[in-house]
DNA sequence: AGTCCGCGCGCG
DNA sequence: AAAGCGCGCGCGGACT
């Protein structure tokens, strides 16, 4: 199929709303005009290459309320790589600036006054910030694309293609067909006429494309949380472009002392293992050799998680010493030092990449390194440290999930608890075991408890949950008593589960959290228990960046330089931490608060508990 | 050699 | 009656 020639793209869609067009069979074969010399009289496309050029843009961008934002770049990283297309568009007209020949500074002022529409605008914002510009109104495809079809299933898509990217986006949206293939090409030489165009053409469907995505979120009832998503987005832009500093030396010196403990398990597991029956050396990472190993051993596994392996641990002490292999060859392999190659940078600081909207509910993730997933016992999380004169403030909700379950089934003995400021986890145990007295093993099977069935985990589930994550032991029928007396406790979180269990009886594949934030496609009815749930803990927490960024003049050299779901880090001067703490609690509380009570009578506390230290494994 | 999937496990 | 959810990543093993 041949693309529709780009200048009519903007026109077409203006004059017959959402329909697309189709190309005319008469356009087969015509090649596009070259509108992109300088000196060419065609108005709407021109190629800036000189400052005085550029200068004079300023004022045909004067009095735009969209101006949408390409950017083309010699790579990814934009502390090694470098622009060399910015590409803008308004309704009118095209620029195309050489960025090899002219000078941005100047120019960001009349950027910050338009909303700056931009498919992924955190990689162009991230490329743009290095060079000193902070965004004004942002407004992003790929978010609105994935706000429309959260959860959804997509289309089967092409090698190398994403379901949000720009192609599979128009193509989903448009009917359009956008040619990718200088994508990634060498944007650090000499610009071709094809380069140029394809630039273009990715610039000027921007808006078209804004305008249908902003339509179909309206009609969706996702307004909402586009704009709490926009706001959020630029200071995910500030988070991502600080790094969070680590100590490199520390974390390899620690990859080392793993890799030896791992050698030395292996060793022992070498000694225990029988013999192979080919001969060969076993694989002790292999749950199928593992099994295999095992059987010869007497021993029968239904699986190799280390949950089944502690029921099997004292039949064979191959087992057992397989479970301590497992822990340090979990450490070597995930958190060795090859854990730094990706994002870290000379500066002593780790660049990963993070994903605004990445879960089927709402949450944010990250990779390149996944700094969400590092291990709270050990020393890893003490090299996450804060360099010489600078500090750490680090919050967390306390309990959220909870609380937002409190707010979502209406649940009285939940709500007062929480109004009255107790404990809820302690209350569950009070209600489990009939004892005002809890233990703390009693407190411990309640979070256990509280955490498993609400999301509808079942007798058997809550076993074994209760085992693995608590190291708590109870039977089938404890199980089963837990389970009946937690929901006699809590009897509007029992009604919810019901009324959630008639939709989707009823086939129900839509859910919504208090922003109003949907997941499509639903199948199962725990995922009707958790996304709401999970999905407004996510929509809080996002509120609270949001808010961090737009009082980010209140706390001056204050950045945060990491999120995990539930927890904030900021990174400020030592002598403004007592400062910083204020801000950064002020900030998630009403982020949080105002997501989850809105203009509502029933009002659910929010807790932020902060600490201040050098390093992110300090004092929890 | 490159790609894909399931398993297992770190975090919330 | 029964059913925890959400990620990213390293590895083995099977496939192309």
């Amino acid at each position: 199929m041949l693309s529709p020639t780009v200048d009519e793209i903007p026109e077409s869609l203006v004059q017959r709303g959402a329909k697309s067009p189709t190309p005319s069979p008469d356009e087969e074969g015509v090649s596009p005009v070259n509108t992109m010399d300088p000196k060419s009289n065609v108005a709407h496309r021109t190629l800036v290459n000189t400052q005085e050029h550029l200068s004079s843009v300023v004022a045909d961008l004067e009095g735009a309320d969209l101006v949408a934002l390409d950017l083309e770049t010699t790579g990814l990283d934009p502390r090694k790589d470098s622009i060399r297309l910015l590409s803008l568009a308004t309704n009118h007209a095209t620029f195309i600036v050489d960025c090899q020949s002219v000078d941005l500074a100047g120019f960001f002022p009349i950027l910050t006054e338009a909303t700056v529409v931009a498919h992924n605008a955190l990689f162009d914002l991230g490329f743009l910030a290095s060079l000193g510009f902070e965004a004004g109104k942002v407004a992003d495809t790929m978010i609105l694309s994935q706000l429309l079809h959260a959860g959804a299933k997509v289309e089967p898509l092409k090698r190398g293609q994403t379901s949000h990217s720009l192609d599979s986006v128009v193509k989903r949206e448009l009917g359009l067909e956008l040619d990718k293939t200088h994508q990634s090409g060498d944007w650090g030489g000499t610009l071709t006429s094809e380069m140029i165009e394809y630039a273009a053409k990715d610039v000027e469907v921007l808006i078209p494309l804004y305008e249908i995505l902003r339509a179909k979120i309206e009609e969706a009832g996702l307004a909402y949380v586009a704009e709490l998503e926009h706001r959020t987005l630029p200071a995910v832009v500030w988070m991502s472009s600080a790094g969070v500093p680590i100590d490199a030396d520390g974390w390899r010196e620690h990859a080392r002392t793993t890799e030896a403990d791992a050698a030395r398990l292996k060793g022992g597991l070498k000694a225990l293992a029988p013999e192979h029956p080919d001969g060969k050396e076993w694989n002790f990472a292999s749950p199928q050799q593992v099994r295999k190993a095992a059987k010869l051993l007497g021993v029968d596994l239904p699986d190799t998680k280390d949950e089944t392996l502690a029921l099997y641990a004292n039949e064979h002490q191959f087992i057992a010493t397989l479970r301590n292999y497992r822990k340090a060859s979990k450490l070597a392999s995930t958190y060795g030092a090859s854990w730094l190659e990706n994002g870290y940078h000379e500066d002593g600081r780790i660049y990963a990449s993070w994903r605004q909207l990445r879960a089927a509910t709402g949450r944010m993730a990250c990779d390149h390194p996944n700094l969400q997933n590092i291990p709270r016992s050990g020393p890893l999380r003490n090299y996450i440290r804060a360099p010489e004169g600078r500090v750490f403030v680090i919050a967390d909700y306390s309990q959220v999930e909870l609380r937002i379950a409190a707010k979502i089934s209406g649940d009285t003995e939940m709500l007062s608890a929480y109004t009255e400021g107790r404990d809820l986890h302690t209350l569950t145990a009070q209600n489990l075991t009939g004892r005002t007295e809890v233990s703390k093993d009693d407190r411990k099977l309640a979070k256990a408890v509280n955490f498993g069935l609400l999301y509808g985990m079942g007798a058997k589930g809550l076993q074994s949950y209760a085992l693995k994550s608590y190291g708590v032991e109870m039977s089938l029928e404890e199980a089963t008593l837990y389970r009946r007396r937690y929901f006699q406790s809590y009897p509007e979180l029992n009604r919810w589960h019901e009324r959630e269990r008639r939709s989707w009886l009823y086939s129900e594949t839509e859910t919504r959290t208090l922003t109003g934030r949907r997941r499509m496609d639903v199948q199962r009815l725990t995922d009707r228990l958790n996304a709401p749930v999970q999905g407004t803990g996510a929509d809080g927490l996002k509120l609270a960046l949001a808010l961090l960024w737009e009082r980010r003049d209140e706390c001056p050299g204050t950045v945060p330089v990491l999120v995990c779901h539930d927890e904030i880090v900021v990174e400020c001067d030592a002598e403004r931490a007592a400062e910083a703490k204020a801000w950064l609690e002020k900030a998630m509380i009403e982020g949080m608060e105002a997501v989850l009570n809105g203009a509502d009578e029933v009002h659910v506390p929010v807790e932020v508990e902060g600490r201040i230290a050098r390093s992110w494994g300090e004092g929890s």
